[in-house]
Order: structure tokens, then C-alpha cells, then sequence
RNA sequence: UGGGCCGUCGCCAAGUUGGUAAGGCUCGGGGUUUUGAUCCCCGCAUGCGCAGGUUCGAGUCCUGCCGGCCCAGCCA
């Protein structure tokens, strides 16, 4: 069992189970939403989100669409919103319908506003921010009403006409619900509905200098959209009673509900959209595809797949605490999948020299190796043979103990899909450094043990000297090296992993490997899965990125 | 010291009407193996934040504490 997609926990899924058991709706009829903010990439956290809820349509033959959550133009970008549609359509998703864009509503929630002003639901106040921040009051101190709070619906019509048409200075005014100064939920204290914001909109150009808040726009948008279940994360619950109040307040087509549910944090990682933008901003990594990050697009690139990601998500649940989930979660998803897709090739990162003494200088031959150990749809590949090859530094040792399983003097090793080896000296350079060593091989042991019975302890890569190919491999560490930088403001920069990134240069692959396309992925055997660059590997220079080691309880065990 | 939410094994997380603690990750032990990988077995909470109470019986009900998260943007 590498996966538990079929029993991941979720209670969301339940509740609307037990409303269709309960003929309160059909499953055909559950429509979800992804509702984005163009003002950032997707990170895992919006992962979980997406497939949520998509994967809830999926499983009630229900509907999904996408809509851009943008009502704040300063913030927001169209590089954004084209991001966030290929994150989606990679992790393997596809919304129902057009895009909607919360902005494609504005004339209609404008409308709404006038309602509002109509019925003494909403007023246009003259406080200055400063001034309205002093009469909100506290968490607790009830908030005094503002002076304009009882203005006439006439006046607050012109007003709020006024504002629309750009006479009023942004920060002058804002149209506001009327609705308790002194509610214990903050979010109840007149909450804006609109505010001027001379910008123009990615989507709607100049045609606005008002734009909605938030909560303003959130239900209406999901009624507009027949959304029956507006899920999002657990710091919106204290809104959800103005959810409810709007919706209750205008002649919405439909009663959507919100079920908030907890927010996905991961260990050693930030998973908060400002302090990925500030390591973007400040260099600290090469850009939002950095494969250190957890942005969709950088883990694409570090090599994780669509499907570690949701077995991940699936394998986590879905519930209402905030906990932090261990790294080694993700990572059990990835090398999962992984392990079961991954074609197998050999890479030796730090080479050192072998020479087979008894294998003619002038002789060459092929293996035939497996493109995976139990599958056999997948296609095997040539292994070119030779005199001389290289085998990791790591693999020999003069002498060692028998728990050592790899190359020694005197001792016979396994070379993967090839001959066993008999290692019998080694040459130095002036500094005592091993820069070569002898081997003699048996001829008989391909596919077959030693005649003598003796089998080798160890099976050791290597990469034929002559035939094989240079690489440049990248190996990526966590980024940060405190469990928790994603807690409180500040300081998370100074725990930063200085050693996130190692760049090995001269690495050896097997020839195989130069027909990889960008994007590939591989298990270097003994070594961990590796994926091409999806924008610097070629043929020529070829370069893969670690996605994760190979567990490895050798060296968890402490070595030798 | 206002309001909302949460607290079950190191980490996620089940536990519908009280009936005698799922599963996954991690970790430890063993088996298979031309990857010290995968795979396969086995082990890992007499206890469910704490303290009382109700009950034949409570993680599930009651009371009181303790701890954590969120809210005072004209951000989402």
C-alpha cells in the first residue's frame, strides 16, 4: 500500500454525504469553487484547496469552476492569473464553464450596494481611515457609531454615485454596512463594502474607481455562481456570520453555505504567499519556480509529480485543527509515486575511477538493463560496457568492516546489471587521495553468482567511462533549517539552509540518459529520483534536479 | 479580562445515537531482493489537555480549569 487515496479523512466529504442521504440535495447538484486572488503562484497549501475541491466534484459527479477572487487591483497581476490557470490544469484539474472573475460581477454587486442603501442597510461614511480605525473600538471595547451612520438613503445614494464617478478622494469616504458597532465579532462593526481605489483593473480597466471588499463580494459571488458549498480556511469563520448577513440582506438566486476547515502548514517550509514573495523579491531564491519552494511550479520543477501531490493531500485529511504536518509526509507521497512510475538509469555523482586489469583495453560489450524492477511495460535500456568506468567515491574503501557491503580490496561487489567485480589495489595521488582502483571481474557472473558459491554482499552503480555522458546535477535541501519558519512575522530569513543548493558539476550518467526531455524523471538508482531541468536541461548539457534521496536506512543507521 | 475555533500516540487523523481507542507518516525488529530502494511480516496510546461529576459503563454527557490558533486592513 504506498497510497491511502481510498480512506483519506475528510468531514466535509461527509457532511455533504449525509445531506444527499438525506434527499437534501442530489450529488449532481453540489457545485464547488476554486476562488484564487491573481496576486501570487499557488503554493501546497492551495494544493489541498484545489483538490478539495475539485476532487469533491469528482467524487459527487457534482461541478467545480474557477474564479479570480480579484477585487483588489492593487495587488493583483495578469501573470497571476495566467499561473494560477497552469498550476491548476497541472496538477490535473479542469474547471467547469468559463473563468469567472469576481470583477465580471461588479456591475451586478454595485447594484446590490444601491439595494442596500435603499433599505438603510448600508451608508457611505465620511470618517477618515485613522478616524474609523478609533471608532471601531477594540477586541474589548464595544466601537462608537460614526457621525454619518444615519445619513438618508438619498444622500447616501449621491454619495455613493459620487464616489463611483471618481469626484471623492480615495480614502475620503467608503460605503459601509449598517450593522452593530458593538458586536463582539469585529467583523459585524459596519464592515466596508466599498472603498475607493483610483486604480485601474487587470480585467476591467479603468471603467471602476470603487472597488468591493472582500466580504462583499465572497457570498454574492458564490449565490451568483449557484455554489452550494463555499469552503475555505478556518480565519474566515469569524466572517461567516456576514456571509450569511449579506446574503439574507439581497435577492441572491441561491443560499450558498461556508465550512471553513484548517489551513495546510508543512515543516521546514513557508507556506504564506508575503514571505514567498519576499525570498522571490530579495534573491534568496532563483524565483517562484525555485524547486526549494513549495509554489506549485517549484515543486513541479524539483520533479514532484500531480499525483504524489494528491495522494499527499488525500493521505493528509481534511479537519478544523492547525497542526503542522511532517515533510516526511510529502515526501513518502512523492517517492511513492515515484517509485512506482520512475524509469531506473545510473548516475554517479562523484566519480572515481575503475580498471579492469583482466578486461581487454580493445573489448566492449552491452547489457541489457531493466527500465524497472517490477515493470516490465516499461522500456529496458543499452548499457555499454568497458575497461575503465567510474563508481561513486562513497562505494570504495581500502578496508572496512562487514557491514560495509560496497567495493573493498580483496572483497568481490556487484556492479549493477553487469559482472561482480574483485577490487585488488588502489593508486593514490601525493596527497594520499584515491584516484584509481584496480579490479579484475569474473566473466561468468553476468546474471549468474559466482561459481564459487560466494555472493556478493553489495550491488554498487557505475557509469562507463568511455561511453558514458557528463551532467550537471543539482541536489536541493530543505531551505530552511528551523522546523517552523512559517510561524510569527520576521526573522525566518535568518533560518535559511545556506546548504539548500549544491551544484556537482561532472557528473557521470549512463548514455540512455542523454535522450531524456525536460521534465523526465528518474530513479538514479542508489541515489534518489532525479528529473531533467524543465528549462536548462538539453541534450548537450544535460541537468537534472534531485526531486528526494532514496530512503536510505544505511546512513539513518549511521554508516559504519 | 470581548467573540469565534481547536486540544485523541513524536506528526497528520478516525472515533455517527455513551459500551470498552481505526488508518497513514515517523521509528524499532525480521523476511525477500543484482537498488543498504521497493515489497512483505511484526511491534509501537490501560489511554484520549487537566480535575471533578453523572452512569453498570465516557474520548464520547455535565461542571470547572489549563493550553493553542484567529479577529481591532478602506487585504483576501
Amino acid at each position: 500500500m504506498t497510497d491511502t487515496a481510498a480512506t483519506g479523512n475528510n468531514f466535509i466529504r461527509d457532511k455533504i454525504q449525509r445531506q444527499i442521504d438525506a434527499g437534501e440535495l442530489r450529488g449532481s447538484e453540489v457545485q464547488l469553487r476554486f476562488p484564487p486572488e491573481p496576486n501570487g503562484y499557488l503554493h501546497i497549501g492551495h494544493a489541498k484547496s484545489i483538490c478539495l475541491n475539485f476532487g469533491l466534484a469528482e467524487h459527487f459527479g457534482g461541478k467545480c469552476n474557477l474564479r479570480f477572487d480579484d477585487t483588489n487591483p492593487a495587488k493583483e497581476d495578469l501573470e497571476y492569473v495566467d499561473s494560477i490557470q497552469d498550476d491548476i490544469h497541472w496538477l490535473g484539474f479542469d474547471w467547469s464553464g468559463e473563468i469567472h472573475y469576481a470583477s465580471g460581477y461588479f456591475d451586478t454587486l454595485y447594484d446590490y450596494a444601491l439595494h442596500m442603501i435603499d433599505n438603510g442597510d448600508a451608508y457611505v461614511d465620511s470618517l477618515s481611515p485613522d478616524e474609523a480605525r478609533e471608532y471601531r473600538g477594540t477586541l474589548t471595547e464595544p466601537g462608537k457609531n460614526s457621525p454619518y451612520r444615519d445619513r438618508s438613503p438619498t444622500e447616501n445614494r449621491q454619495l455613493f454615485e459620487a464616489m463611483r464617478s471618481g469626484e471623492l478622494e480615495e480614502g475620503s469616504c467608503a460605503l459601509r454596512a449598517k450593522i452593530d458597532m458593538a458586536s463582539p465579532n469585529m467583523n459585524m462593526r459596519d464592515p466596508i463594502m466599498y472603498r475607493i481605489r483610483k486604480v485601474p483593473h487587470h480585467q476591467t480597466g479603468d471603467k471602476w474607481c470603487i472597488y468591493p471588499s472582500y466580504d462583499f463580494t465572497h457570498g454574492q459571488s458564490d449565490a451568483l455562481e449557484g455554489v452550494t458549498h463555499s469552503l475555505c480556511t478556518l480565519e474566515f469563520e469569524d466572517h461567516r456570520p456576514l456571509y450569511e448577513w449579506f446574503l439574507t440582506k439581497l435577492p441572491v438566486p441561491a443560499q450558498p453555505q461556508q465550512t471553513e476547515f484548517g489551513r495546510l502548514n508543512i515543516n521546514y517550509t513557508v507556506t504564506s504567499k508575503r514571505k514567498l514573495r519576499l525570498l522571490v523579491d530579495q534573491g534568496h531564491v532563483a524565483g517562484w519556480d525555485d524547486p526549494r519552494l513549495s509554489t506549485i511550479t517549484g515543486m513541479r520543477r524539483r520533479g514532484y509529480t500531480p499525483a504524489a501531490l494528491g495522494n499527499f493531500c488525500e493521505a493528509i485529511g481534511v479537519g478544523r485543527s492547525d497542526g503542522v504536518v511532517d515533510m516526511s509526509m510529502l515526501e513518502h507521497a512523492v517517492r511513492g509515486d515515484l517509485d512506482k512510475n520512475a524509469p531506473r538509469a545510473m548516475c554517479v555523482l562523484d566519480p572515481l575511477k575503475v580498471i579492469i586489469t583482466n578486461y581487454p583495453a580493445d573489448q566492449s560489450e552491452e547489457f541489457i538493463a531493466a527500465g524497472h524492477p517490477n515493470r516490465d511495460d516499461l522500456p529496458s535500456r543499452t548499457l555499454p560496457f568497458s575497461r575503465e568506468l567510474y563508481i561513486e567515491q562513497d562505494d570504495f574503501r581500502e578496508e572496512a568492516n562487514k557491514k560495509f557491503k560496497r567495493m573493498v580490496i580483496g572483497k568481490k561487489v556487484r556492479l549493477r546489471n553487469g559482472y561482480v567485480l574483485l577490487a585488488e589495489s588502489c593508486v593514490k595521488d601525493t596527497v594520499g587521495n584515491i584516484v584509481e582502483v584496480h579490479c579484475s571481474y569474473d566473466a561468468d557472473t553476468l546474471g549468474n553468482d559466482p561459481a564459487d558459491g560466494v555472493k556478493p554482499k553489495g550491488v554498487i552503480h557505475w557509469v562507463d567511462a568511455k561511453a558514458g555522458k557528463r551532467a550537471t546535477v543539482r541536489l536541493y535541501d530543505r531551505l530552511f533549517n528551523d522546523p517552523t519558519p512559517d510561524r510569527g512575522e520576521g526573522e525566518y530569513l535568518d533560518k535559511l539552509n545556506p546548504e539548500s543548493l549544491r551544484v556537482v558539476e561532472n557528473c557521470w550518467i549512463e548514455p540512455s540518459l542523454a535522450d531524456a526531455a525536460p521534465e523526465d524523471r528518474f530513479q538514479f538508482e542508489r541515489t534518489g529520483y532525479f528529473v531533467a531541468d524543465k528549462l536548462d536541461h538539453s541534450a548537450d548539457k544535460p541537468v537534472f534536479n534531485r526531486t528526494i534521496g532514496l530512503r536510505d536506512s544505511w546512513a539513518s543507521q549511521g554508516s559504519a
